[in-house]
DNA sequence: TATGAATGAGTTTTCATTCAT
DNA sequence: AATGAATGAAAACTCATTCAT
């Protein structure tokens, strides 16, 4: 009966590939016939699953920013500090490049850094995480737990920035990525951040 | 009554016109001719003044990052505090963002944050700002005005992250980028920063 | 009613095409779009099968000398005397004009007269042809037939040299070219060519 | 008073010029600037004394041209037998490539054999020369010095084809081009074709 | 579902030639 | 006579996408 397989195994096949091709080229310098060919599939069969080249990388920055989102999501839902929530997201991101650095790397490279083409595209996603970790910072300024004079939204950036800074730094080589690099990279970002995000001697907490 | 002008100026032209069309079209959208258009010459003057459609942008980028690098070491030379470095450095590049926004965008989105093109052929260059960065923080570190438990290197991707980041901002209009926001985003980028990196109770100088 | 007609067609197609085109306007005066036009295909399929343009005119070359190179060394093989196999030679490069006089003009035009472009490039092939023809002499040169006070190769390139030099005067029309010009052309070459590579009064055969 | 050299002298430095760059690169293949920058002018000097750039090739062939043709006509006035008036135009092509190989090259490779481009301008001269030697032939079979069963133009083409072969073997390096080689190729060249050319046993003079 | 042949728009770059000085 | 800046036409090649089978 089942004499053939679903035909979802094909789809799942070419995003694969893509994952690995534009890791390996970049988004652009790639050919549809390049993510065929690692798919060990005809050329044609990729606009039969996807609209377009574009599709394919939307359709893999979407998949994978979702689970971001929920990620953060839920972290923020748990009865922990602020500096608890920050270091778990942070702990997500910076898992998921250390569990598929080639998807990340697409993600960051073609999506998220490519601000003229497809960060365009997935700006309103994108923005929703800043917002995410923004509400995070704006909870804990109420609670007294960060100081209130660096707005939540500016502290978002600084945490973002400071994250994506991190894995392009891994992707290019910048600094070493082995394994014993990703947990003291999250403790020394959360550290600073938050450290320079909470009250202290002479920064009274209301701002 | 000039004899002559100076050839030099057609050049100028052209490179002028460069950035307001790589800003409003981006790199790779825009065409040659849209820069010949822009500058009021014809197309092959272009390709008579520089090599390629790439060569005018690193160009552009090159001649900017070398007043970058120059200010950060003019910066570090002068006898100041750690947080009034970075705070000169922070202002340095945004005040750059101020007054040329086009030219800074082009360098942020089509260089510094195209890992994949250009990035990746400037890399050294934009290596040594970070560079630069960590030796002001080794420096503080060692003069006991930042702490020592996080590396001066990762320090630098802090803070350049967070303006880059910051940056990225303006250029989306993800936030506001009146005059006003200028300064204040500066003083709560290195509020935040350095606050984190300065030694505070329970965090001994000396790591 | 062929359920598909082989896609091998519309490449001979084109190939065919490049023949008349090359012919009638020459390899370099003439455009891609010019042989996809004369054949009826679209512009891109003639990237489809060729690389480039170049290689379609290698391919036209190499397909037609690859036949006179077999041809040349079936006729040595022959049990026939030196001036009938040279006869034979002729006669084989004659009728391929008579019969194909636009491949044999692109051939010669463009290929094996274009010394800097193609001729470069199909040196060794074009070679080969004078080596065999060369062998045919040495041969003739043992066994008595031929004087031996002339190279084999120099007596290669008087032979060669009057043919290729026929083949221009039909082409650019300083000769005749009707059916019984052909015949004639090569009985006279042969007369006058291996005439005088055959001993005489004189002229001992051993040189 | 001769402060300033008479002007036509750079004229010639860019002919000269012309030459070794035509004879280096080709043609096609070198760009007008090539041809100024060896001659050590500016740009624009070329066109201030040649029309175009295909000019220069046309002085260039036509100068060397006219002296072969009047060295033909020369021999042919003197009262000496066919194979030695055909020495003599052999030897003094030969010589021509032996004291100026480049300007040679230029000749034979991008006017005589393209017969597409310049070749098609200068077919009438290159006719001319074809002509010439056919006239010493026909004179010679009229003398009965000749055999008169081979049309004169064809014996014309056999003479001649053989030579350029000679030289396209020397420019292409087929076959050795040393002081020594040059003698013997004529003296082998000569046998050959006109060997042919001559009455011998049961060939009546008279055809 | 699967294949890959067929389509054709789009852009960089080259370089001969002109022209102002 | 001399310079070299300025012009702009021309064409190869790529590759995303469509479509017939």
């Amino acid at each position: 009966m089942d004499a053939k397989a679903p035909p979802v195994e094909k789809r799942r096949q070419i995003l694969d590939a893509a994952i690995h091709v534009f890791a390996r080229q970049g988004f652009h310098a790639c050919r549809v016939s390049d993510i065929a060919d690692e798919a060990g599939v005809a050329y044609g069969l990729v606009y039969h699953y996807f609209k377009s080249k574009d599709q394919v990388l939307n359709e893999l920055f979407t998949e994978r920013w979702s689970l971001l989102l929920a990620a953060i999501e839920e972290v923020d839902g748990e009865s922990i500090g602020a500096r608890e929530k920050l270091d778990a997201v942070a702990r997500f991101i910076i898992d998921s490049y250390r569990y598929e650095p080639d998807l990340m790397k697409v993600i960051i490279v073609d999506v998220t850094r490519a601000a003229n083409s497809f960060g365009r595209t997935h700006l309103p996603e994108i923005r929703r995480a800043y917002e995410m970790i923004a509400k995070i910072v704006a909870d804990a300024q109420r609670a007294g737990t960060f100081r209130r004079d660096v707005d939540p939204e500016f502290a978002s950036m600084w945490f973002y920035g400071a994250i994506e800074q991190l894995l392009s730094g891994w992707v290019f080589d910048l600094i070493p990525g082995g394994e014993a690099d990703f947990d003291r990279a999250r403790e020394m970002l959360v550290e600073t951040i938050c450290g320079g995000l909470e009250p202290r001697d002479g920064v009274p907490a209301d701002g």
